[in-house]
DNA sequence: CGCTTATTTGAATGTCCTCAATCACCGTGG
DNA sequence: CCACGGTGATTGAGGACATTCAAATAAGCG
């Protein structure tokens, strides 16, 4: 074996990956966790700004974000629109919308220097074949982008722009806070155009109510760098109505 | 066996349901496919405004709709906003919602009358071991229905009410049609007021843009018939920018 | 046939968008 | 080190599209 193939099998191993319990937290024996290795292919770095891939590639495996910061994205066929559809972060798996047609339908794109662990999609349907606890984790981490995208509808459908940012501010500091970053202080990784293409609103009202959120004492904000000040003003926000069910 | 035993194998048996190839068109050999059909435990009827399950709801099952058409929707936790996620009709299999954390997280309700298949998720997850045809099929359905929600997300996020109402149309049509149905009729099974929630418009807009519509010689409407006049118009009006790219 | 609900249409209002200018930041090169 | 250009962010003013509120009409259901 040589030296590159050993070093490798160490950086990709899952079964002493320090994030195993945010990405495939299945639980199985010692023994079966070595067979779990194989789930990796390899380790593959991302450049910021670089795409992971595009809509229309062929589609073989999921990534799991080892380190990093992507947005996936789709464009109308006909004009130019982008329509950011999620961010993603440590620890998350992209790609799924790949297995249907064997095709991408959406592209990522870096926002940071990122790695991510190369999931051939064949492995993972070999194994969970053999392991009724990594079935049971792959079905659930599909479903649990259903119900992230049905959440992302309801904000696109029935939100207002305020709203809209109260829930993308505290959607992202409580998972960044389950990966023991601040509960309070934040660097935003995105753009505001990013960051308005995912909340159906232009870049100019995202910075306009940010601004709002300034002067009202809720948060804190010097470009790119955010600290909430008042949670609770958001989660007010988030559900207005809530006084008076 | 008893004589009910031996007429509901015969009802929910898929081995000679006529919406196999829509439902569950995995390539099994004869043998095998009469072992898919323990992959049905009932068949259950749902009448029109009845809730197939609830948010909240212990999840068990999939649904596959055999006939009938449903609405599926989620309320806000607080104030009372109703969103409506989808529109499911014959053939398609619903509440992949529930299996991230074994609640349903959205309602399902029937529109029209309707049949449908309990498929005990325990049973899918045992065959899908056993069959790598059903495995990647269940995969394949459970990834269009995020491709799905990327497309609305897209409309709900890009676009304006007359796209939104006219890529509605024309998706309904054409699903319409796929199951044999005309290419230019159809009535609809929802009100102005889910259309408009599902669109996220309110209603008034929905009723009004399809007068616009109408005195425009696209489509015919009356109530809830519609009859497409000018498809194209129609697709044109889905992408307007064609022409300039 | 009458009641209830769904749909259509109108007028006024409001939220967000568009267009435009200014400002802040970051890296580069002089 | 600082000036410079480029990109990203902020802010303002006017306008457009969709909403809200309200009333009238039509349709469905007992």
């Amino acid at each position: 074996m040589s030296k590159t193939s050993l070093i490798q099998d160490y950086k990709t191993a899952c079964s002493n990956c320090h994030l195993r319990e945010l990405c495939l937290p299945v639980g199985l024996s010692p023994d079966d966790l070595q067979k779990l290795n194989n789930i990796v292919k390899t380790r593959q770095p991302v450049l910021k700004g670089e795409k992971l891939f595009t809509e229309g590639d062929e589609f073989n495996s999921l990534f799991a974000i080892h380190t990093g910061f992507f947005k996936t994205s789709i464009t109308a066929t006909d004009d130019g629109r982008e329509q950011v559809t999620g961010f993603q972060m440590t620890g998350e798996i992209i790609g799924l919308d790949g297995i249907v047609n064997d095709l991408h339908t959406c592209n990522a794109i870096a926002l940071e220097d990122a790695d991510v662990c190369v999931l051939p999609f064949e492995n993972i349907e070999l194994l969970s074949r053999e392991f009724p606890a990594l079935q049971r984790h792959m079905h659930k981490i599909m479903s649990r982008e259903i119900v992230r995208e049905n959440e992302v509808i309801m904000l696109l459908g029935t939100m207002q722009a305020e709203e809209r940012l109260a829930a993308f501010l505290l959607n992202l500091f409580q998972r960044s806070h389950m990966r023991g970053f601040s509960k309070s202080e934040i660097v935003l990784r995105m753009s505001r155009q990013d960051i308005g293409s995912y909340l159906g609103i232009t870049l100019e009202t995202v910075s306009r109510t940010f601004s709002k959120f300034c002067d009202e004492g809720i948060i804190e904000i010097k470009q790119r760098y955010v600290r909430i000040i008042k949670p609770e003003a958001l989660k007010e926000i988030f559900n207005p109505n809530k006084s008076c069910q």
